[in-house]
RNA sequence: GCACCCGUAGCUCAGUGGAUAGAGCAGCCGCCUUCUAAGCGGUCGGUCCCAGGUUCGAAUCCUGGCGGGUGCACCA
């Protein structure tokens, strides 16, 4: 009775039409019903019994309708062609939506996100915003399908890319312009200095690597912490928030690599070729897990002795799932939520009470869709060390570049675009909308700033990860349409009708006073149905890390909503009104819009985006 | 050359093997004496890249093409 009520799909048999005709375990798919078909869910389950009983699906549906017992809920079942449909009752399905929980119950399952990991040198841009976004959306997901998450932020700090910058630094030699945010300033000396490489190239070739060493050695620790604390501004002004940043430094100080390597060592498909083009080297044997490679060897260190980069990825992502031990953790900053964000440091304590990092049963990294081969060798050496595991251990979301206006992205080349710059004129042209829209609203500045960032974030959300997209500004800040500010409005309506409400009623639940379920009627099945299946997608959109699923949700909820609230009946009048509708369905109306709106405020949270009252 | 991803309306995109393939934008026509018109209704617009195959049923699964993107791994 359960999948009739939830649209969830197949379960298992038990439903009344298995019983009926004795097929045990038979799959039950159920669908939600074209609007222009008698009922409201239905299934064509008789398709799949048509062989075995050698009649057609019509024949089957029909006879299934006269066989079946109405389940408590349900109206009417009835035979539409091949089909079985049923037609809930309006009452007791809307009041079962409205008590239905949004949060799944907890899993006791820990992820690992892994996301943004900006390198330290420069001004975060667009192209990281979409990672950034992304990441933090499939974080706040996972949390609501009932996952313990934990996020990390990874800080490449002994990389080339922060030396040059902070090099560069030196051998400019100028005074820190006043007002500029610091990791602007650098990103710019950074491609300066890419240009004097032209005529100075080998002095700062030398310097650039005694910086490399200095790094290294963990002495400019301070010097990328400057960098780090300006990026973390502007992600702190999108609301993304970490639980640890992981720095380079400390994971090769932590040895990760070489106890990685003695994981490795140990598995048979782990060895050092004596002949061949892998002579010296040491090497893995992938084939097993990647069929069809044209070479299943892979390098992992080098026959000059030196570990190739992925080897240090695998060993970090052994600690990831809890088979390594060892790094030290310090606080580093107090986030505008309140959470404490963690930081790995050489100084730091093993343990922190009430807390324990890492230990995931999954790792998802949020990585751009070039780094494919990368993620699948280490996804692979963890499959390996793990013996039969039956989940994935570890997860790449490989999502798609941004283009800007149609080019690729090059700090070097100038094509470019700060995320600072895109929030500050999403800010702008939502205060602009909000104060010719609602011109008297007290809160116009934080409303601009959560229809801006919201426009923003829902441009970088809407669409699957393995699209690329390129960012325009008319279309990634639009406030109309398929938008955030579009399901934000939606939420607006219904606030406003809460509002009223309240004065009179309290709504909470179905145990709203004075509700009389009976009035309703199939408006509002229809639009409960839209509620109904906010727990299905949720889950499925945690199951496959698919934020965008969440997305095209909200779009359908505040579709629904806002074809309820604008219905007119045969006589061309408003017949969905709330507050002037008669005592009993007024306060069962209410509790609906009381759902959809914290569906919708639920959704758009999952996506991180804020959820105005009014706007 | 090999591998992975993409190909759906003029444009940008949804579409867990099921009912007549849907949105937004753009175009055209309507709707505020009604709880927010950032909205709603209507209209125009489709060889779901092509060809085979599997299936009662394919945009969806399989094979082979074509077009575009990305990667090619003793680089980080």
């Amino acid at each position: 009775m359960r999948a009739f009520l939830t649209d969830r799909g197949a379960t298992e048999g038990g439903a009344a039409p298995g019983a009926a005709i004795d097929v045990g375990a038979l799959d039950i798919p159920v669908q939600s019903v074209p609007d222009d078909k008698p009922g409201d869910y239905g299934s064509p389950v008789a398709f799949g019994l048509a062989r075995a009983l050698r009649m057609n699906p019509a024949q089957i549906a029909a006879a299934l309708a006269t066989l079946v017992e109405l389940p408590e809920g349900v109206k009417r079942i009835e035979a539409v062609g091949p089909y079985l449909n049923v037609e809930l009752d309006p009452g007791s399905f809307v009041r079962s939506v409205v008590d239905a929980p949004l949060a799944a119950p907890p899993r006791r399952r820990k992820i690992v996100i892994e996301h943004t990991s900006v390198n330290p040198n420069k001004e975060a841009h667009v192209g990281h915003l979409r990672n950034i976004v992304l990441g933090d959306a499939l974080a706040r997901i996972e949390r609501a399908a009932g996952y313990e998450v934990e996020v990390q932020n990874y800080i490449d700090d002994t990389g080339r890319q922060a030396a040059e910058s902070i090099f560069a630094r030196r051998y400019f030699d100028e005074s820190e312009p006043e007002g500029r945010k610091y990791d602007h300033w650098l990103g710019e000396l950074y491609v300066r200095l890419g240009q004097a490489k032209e005529t100075d190239g080998e002095a700062i070739e030398a310097g650039v690597t005694e910086v490399m060493h200095a790094l290294e050695r963990g002495d400019l620790r301070g010097e990328v912490e400057r960098i780090l604390r300006a990026q973390l501004v502007t992600y702190g002004a999108l609301g993304v928030e970490y639980d640890l940043l992981v720095w380079e430094s400390d994971v090769v100080a932590a040895g990760f690599l070489r106890r990685g390597l003695e994981v490795l060592e140990a598995l048979p498909t782990v060895f050092r070729p004596t002949q061949g083009k892998f002579a010296g080297a040491l090497v893995m044997d992938v084939s097993a897990f990647m069929p069809g490679l044209e070479e299943p060897l892979v390098v992992l260190v080098r026959s000059d002795g030196n570990a190739m980069y992925v080897t240090k990825d695998i060993g970090y992502h052994l600690w990831k799932v809890g088979r390594l031990e060892g790094l030290r953790y310090a606080p580093f900053a107090v986030q505008a939520s309140g959470a404490t964000l963690w930081t790995s440091a050489p100084d730091g304590e093993s343990e922190v009470a009430g807390r324990t990092f890492a230990h995931g049963d999954q790792a998802v990294n949020v990585i751009d869709a070039r780094q494919v081969h990368p993620q699948t060798i280490v996804r692979t050496a963890l499959q390996m060390t793990a013996g039969d595991a039956d989940i994935e251990p570890l997860h790449h979301l490989a999502y798609e570049v941004v283009t800007l206006e149609g080019q690729a992205m090059s700090g070097r080349k100038g094509v470019t675009l700060a995320i600072d710059t895109v929030i500050e004129e999403a800010i702008r042209r939502a205060r602009a909308v909000v104060e010719e829209k609602n011109p008297e609203l007290a809160t116009i500045a934080d409303v601009a700033r959560a229809v801006g960032l919201g426009a923003l974030r829902f441009g970088m959300l809407k669409s699957e990860a393995r699209r690329v997209i390129d960012f325009r500004w008319e279309q990634a800040l639009s406030l109309a349409g398929d938008s955030a500010p579009y399901v934000q409005y939606a939420h607006a309506r219904a606030s406003s009708i809460l509002r009223a409400a309240a004065e009179t009623v309290v709504p909470e639940g179905s145990r709203t006073a004075g509700a009389d379920w009976s009035l309703l009627g199939p408006l509002e099945v229809r639009l409960a149905r839209e509620v109904a299946r906010w727990p299905s997608v949720l889950d499925a959109a945690a199951e496959a890390d698919a934020p965008h699923v969440v997305a095209q949700y909200a779009l359908d909820l505040a579709t629904a909503w806002n074809g309820y609230y604008n219905h007119r009946g045969p006589n061309g009048k408003p017949d969905t009104s709330v507050m002037r509708a008669e005592s009993g369905l007024r306060e069962a109306r209410i509790a609906l819009v009381g759902k959809v709106r914290a569906t919708l405020a639920f959704a758009l949270d999952s996506l991180g985006i804020e959820a105005p009252e009014q706007m």
